[in-house]
DNA sequence: TAGATTGTTAATCGATTAACAATC
DNA sequence: TAGATTGTTAATCGATTAACAATC
């Protein structure tokens, strides 16, 4: 099983690919050239061929590419063949909104468990799930299957939080505070950072850079 | 005024410096070296003085930079020595967390107006604003300086509302929804998408590519 | 002055694009 | 078979890293 390693540019692109060949499926198309391809999703047909030649290659010469095909191989390669539990840490405004997004269950993503440390929070259910104390976080993860943890808390206890998770044997967490815990949590834990005010701060220097 | 186009790798990094950097500042650092902030930051000091380099550079041999110098300095660039007004559109779970989430206020994004097109949201005020019906976007946007919308409808309804907005003169748009608004909506237009789904993806992929 | 650390040029590395032979 | 389009190699482009002279 020799692998030569993938770039990480690579990989960032294969959720956009099975997004647009999700819904060309759900369209009725079959199939599909790297040039249609390109023009839809605004990339060269060139690296859209390299793209899937890092996994083998999924197309066949004067054909293109089957859509569903396509759809289901990069689905595996993105590991959307199997399911994931995943928690909610912090049930404040963004928290609880995540909790209802039905997009996660929508594509394999189940919510097991929501925990705050507010009182008046606990026990509330959302989304038929019933919100528990953060003192039971640490059983609740090491006694449940939990694949990805989201973490909504203050920014000050992001850390502790996420380090305690990390002791249960928890992997993945998307982060949606400031806190940098890419850097600060140990090697072989993946973190994926939401930064909402990194992205509108983006759309400032846009503004601001473009009145020529 | 000759500018040598600034890479949008070098833009991208721009606000997490910029967030580093205010947080040295309460605690009271008054200077720093690249060194230090390569080590802090993740990145080579290499790359965090050419980084700066871009713009005319903000240190001096020998002391290393002036950490509230430069904040400020990036801080211009990115735009934030003004404020924005901002607009929520679709005011359901994610886009009323957004509008109560206290990080835009705290940074000079202020939100101005909420839009919805449920008659029972219409009239609810949510941090001291009242959701307007869908119907007075068009004339809100012209009548008031909208700098930046954010879009949370439903994917259906995405490409739509944007194109009104540009219509309007709204330039910059950040993109909740799985709408491809970038690709669809004139040149000229920034959209910065938050794609919660792509993000989760990422995380099992990690977890499914690590096992070895 | 000597030491430190930037600004900046040159070297390297990696990712994207171009081109075309392979082949369906 | 002829036409189409991939898979794949080679060329280009851009971004990161290394190195060091400039200078505070």
């Amino acid at each position: 099983m020799e692998k030569k390693e993938i770039s990480r540019a690579v990989i960032n692109r294969l959720p956009r690919y099975y997004r647009f060949l999700k819904e060309l499926e759900k369209e009725g198309v079959e199939r599909i050239s790297s040039l249609e391809l390109s023009r839809a999703l605004d990339v060269t047909a060139s690296q859209i061929r390299q793209d899937f030649n890092n996994f083998g290659g999924f197309g066949q010469q004067g054909y293109g590419y089957n859509v569903q095909h396509l759809k289901e191989e990069i689905g595996k390669i993105i590991g959307l063949d199997q399911c994931y539990n995943m928690i909610i840490v912090g049930i404040g405004n963004l928290g609880k909104a995540l909790a209802k997004y039905p997009g996660f269950a929508n594509n394999g993503y189940s919510t097991i468990g929501l925990f705050d440390s507010d009182p008046a929070k606990i026990g509330t259910v959302i989304n038929d799930i019933a919100v528990r104390g953060i003192d039971e976080l640490g059983s609740f993860a090491a006694d449940n299957e939990v694949d990805i943890a989201v973490i909504c808390v203050p920014r000050t206890e992001a850390l502790k939080t996420a380090s305690l998770l990390v002791e249960k044997g928890i992997k993945a967490f998307m982060n949606f505070t400031q806190a940098d815990l890419e850097h600060e949590l140990p090697d072989g834990i993946f973190v994926q950072n939401v930064y909402l005010i990194d992205t509108v701060m983006l759309l400032s220097y846009d503004l601001n850079n473009s009145k020529k």
